[in-house]
DNA sequence: CTGTTAGCGCTTTCAA
DNA sequence: TTGAAAGCGCTAACAG
């Protein structure tokens, strides 16, 4: 049982190999601006260190330079679906291509202080969904961390506007298909109120330009029973048309319908958001407004970069990427 | 326009103010062993680190110790669901509490060389669903990087066992309904077939104890049309009740009996897995079987925190954390 | 154009 | 029981 550990291959490594110093070895790795370094020596260093498979030590870096190429993305308490999922994947990708390095960490914020989080990681960024006290703001301000909000409360709140094109698309639809009364469907989640909100005055603001009736608002539980209750109330207002907060909440109003013997789009025209892959296979197969995660995440990491900067944050061409996948139900 | 930027507070500040040295500061906030320190002093430290709002730089404490409390969750490149993402959540807080930093990247591997992550973090662990090559396992090893794999080509497969039993539920309850001639229901994406296995060879077994015929396997694509081909095979062969790999395939077969008129339990018994909040909206409501992810969690962060230490892996109490949940469509 | 050098903040022998 | 000091691997002035 010798110890087979290895020692880590350093930049002194690399410099040794390459016949050169260790500053040497840093300027060429990092393309060190006004710096310029002969094509020679250049080619020496870097072919030592992909022959000794060197990667620099995140440690020492972030310790020499005080900051980390982490961005911290720091999730919601509520469930995650499958839609965040698909993002962080597009998000963890476009910050890639910036050199940054995406950590998501899940939010129980109960387990771990976040204020030691993010003084232990000393992140580039920090992308939240939560809301931070002031005087946290101001801490991570003042200590350098570029600060994104995704809630509506914090400064910023680049998630906003494309939540309320959403809502407008999905009234939209339905209203070209003539309906003249809408409902809303909200979720029974109260986490997850705040993300609903924008939606539905998408939805609001759609009935105002047109002058319909404001849109009726119910809270329609994951459960065929409750979510039956909400149909009958709507269809007593004469409500036709429902926009749902999510697919989720669609598929509960759907089912509503069909615990009824009834269903969409003729008793109630339903549409959704998300697109999940149930949102298809639903009974009938459900009508959904979907965005594009690629261009969001692609949107979402150059804002990073910007707030890292001191720049502003890019405009997201938004109407472009967020589209009706016109199906069945409505 | 001030420059704000405020100096990390380090533990040299706190010394300072507890009137002791920079090495008495690490002994009491890290409880290290076999260093007794006064009460006295103890506190002392401790009320000028609270005083101070300290945190300790992971950055500086891991470059000193060549090893940070982070654990690398790599994410497979397929597209994860709400399971996943509920895990995950339970796996951070159950490695918090361990004093663990789970870090979950997500599976870009084309974006950032695998080896480049790892090397650059040095994390205490890594957490992988996708397979590694043996130099790539080695190079961890000899680095001191704890290696969790989820697939079962790597040694430990420490979630195989679970999968398997998951199928071996499935059937049960199709085999108690009575059903004799089964069928498998497998998902399109050939990225997640390695799960499937594990839960068909569950399948297979119960049959085989029962002396049931061999499952009839199909592949079921997440669209209507496709799913009622496969349903007209299956009960061309007399398959009376499927398992089907999760629950959006079993949302698809429901969706393909509807397309002609059929429905389940009646024409054809379906379960699934995973117990998704469309499960219990589906036409009819969806059987399916459920995992306890808070158990799940606390058993990959004890076998996490077991092999940093070299020992062996705890076993999980397997039987008693999935269950059916009975519905409607078998 | 390249090398020398001084730390970043922390842990950990060793000495007092 | 506490303190002094070395050094983890890296970057960025500054010298040459």
């Amino acid at each position: 049982m010798a110890d087979s550990t290895t020692r880590r291959v350093t930049s002194a490594d690399v410099a040794r190999l390459a016949g050169v110093s260790r500053a040497t070895v840093s300027y060429v790795l990092n393309d060190t601006p006004r710096q310029t370094i002969s094509a020679g020596t250049r080619d020496r260093v870097r072919e030592a260190a992909a022959r000794l498979g060197y990667s620099p030590s995140a440690a020492a870096r972030t310790l020499r330079t005080g900051r980390s190429d982490v961005v911290l993305c720091l999730l919601p308490d509520w469930p995650i679906g499958t839609e965040v999922g698909s993002n962080l994947g597009h998000l963890s990708a476009a910050l890639a291509r910036h050199g940054l390095t995406l950590v998501v960490h899940p939010g129980n914020h109960a387990d771990r202080p976040i204020a030691e989080l993010w003084k232990a990681i000393t992140p580039a960024a920090v992308i939240a969904y939560t809301a931070f006290t002031d005087p946290e703001i101001a801490a991570m301000r003042s200590a350098g961390v570029a600060l994104i909000a995704l809630s509506r409360r914090d400064r910023g709140h680049e998630l906003a506007v494309p939540q309320e094109l959403v809502g407008r698309r999905q009234a939209e639809h339905l209203a070209q298909a003539g309906h003249t009364r809408l409902g809303y469907a909200y979720p029974d989640d109260p986490r997850v109120r705040f993300f609903a909100e924008p939606r539905l005055a998408g939805v609001r603001a759609v009935c105002a330009a047109r002058r319909l009736p404001t849109p009726v608002g119910l809270t329609v539980p994951l459960d065929p029973a409750a979510a039956a209750d909400a149909v009958r109330r709507w269809q007593a207002t004469g409500v036709t048309g429902v926009c749902a907060y999510n697919d989720e909440v669609a598929l509960a109003v759907l089912a509503g319908l069909r615990r009824d013997n009834r269903s969409a789009p003729d008793d109630l025209a339903v549409i959704g958001v998300d697109d999940i892959p149930a949102a298809r296979l639903a009974g009938p197969p459900l009508t959904t407004v979907t965005t594009d995660q690629a261009v969001v995440g692609a949107h979402l990491a150059a804002t990073v970069v910007a707030a890292m900067q001191g720049r502003a944050a890019p405009t997201l061409p938004a109407a472009d990427i967020v589209r009706v996948v016109p199906r069945e139900s409505a």
